[in-house]
DNA sequence: TTGACATAACACCAAATGGTTTCATATAAT
DNA sequence: ATTATATGAAACCATTTGGTGTTATGTCAA
């Protein structure tokens, strides 16, 4: 199970904007590439690379049904994503409190 | 002030692993670039690079002190990429909430 | 079985990306 | 004033990326 040699991490996916706009088509809906191919002004294959790569960060999952392969969102994975932003958090956070701090109890460079 | 035709967004910058390593360095010590540079790799010019982007990107920012520039963490902006998460936390941090979701918003195709 | 549909797998291409080296400029120190 | 340090900027290059079109394969319906 941890035999992945990724070429494609979940940074990586996430950073091209057509790639996040697929994301948010199978936010709620289970889809075939054909129709999410119709969101775009692009080609099939296009789409096809871009799901495969999605797909390889663990993003999504493609079930065949028949002969469509459906897309569905695999929510779980971007926990990664939280979990290295959460390491940020107590920056932004401390960096607000200070702010608060400085305005309440000095105000320059006497 | 919302002129930006920035080249560069937040989800581009972190793509890369060299700048996310270049933001773990800074997150407690404002640092200039040949200080940084010091711990990768790689020339200086290329770490220069990569913090023009994070910076275009408002992750970082630099003040120049003397013949230094000092390179420091923005950490506001990381809001940007937690609110994007945030949409789709409803859909794996609770089963439940998106039981819920579909029932409520039902376009199933029976 | 034949034809239509849905996808997969190539080969190909232009532009972006991530690196290099070299040269120029600004500041500090002696 | 000279030299060393810190950065900026430009030209260049190989690889990756994001797109294309074409061809092949599998599945459903007549």
């Amino acid at each position: 199970m941890s035999s992945s040699a990724q070429k494609y991490d979940v940074f990586q996916a996430i950073a091209d904007p057509t790639r996040r706009e697929v994301l948010k088509l199978l936010a709620h809906n289970e889809l075939p590439i054909s129709e999410i191919t119709s969101h775009f002004p692009m080609s099939r294959t296009a789409i096809a690379k871009h799901l495969h790569i999605l797909s390889e960060a663990n993003l999504v999952s493609g079930q065949k049904v028949g002969r469509e392969k459906r897309y569905r969102l695999q929510p779980e994975t971007f926990q990664e994503l939280k979990d290295w932003l959460s390491y940020y958090e107590q920056f932004w956070n401390n960096k607000l409190s200070m702010l608060k701090y400085v305005v309440e109890s000095d105000n320059g460079d006497s």
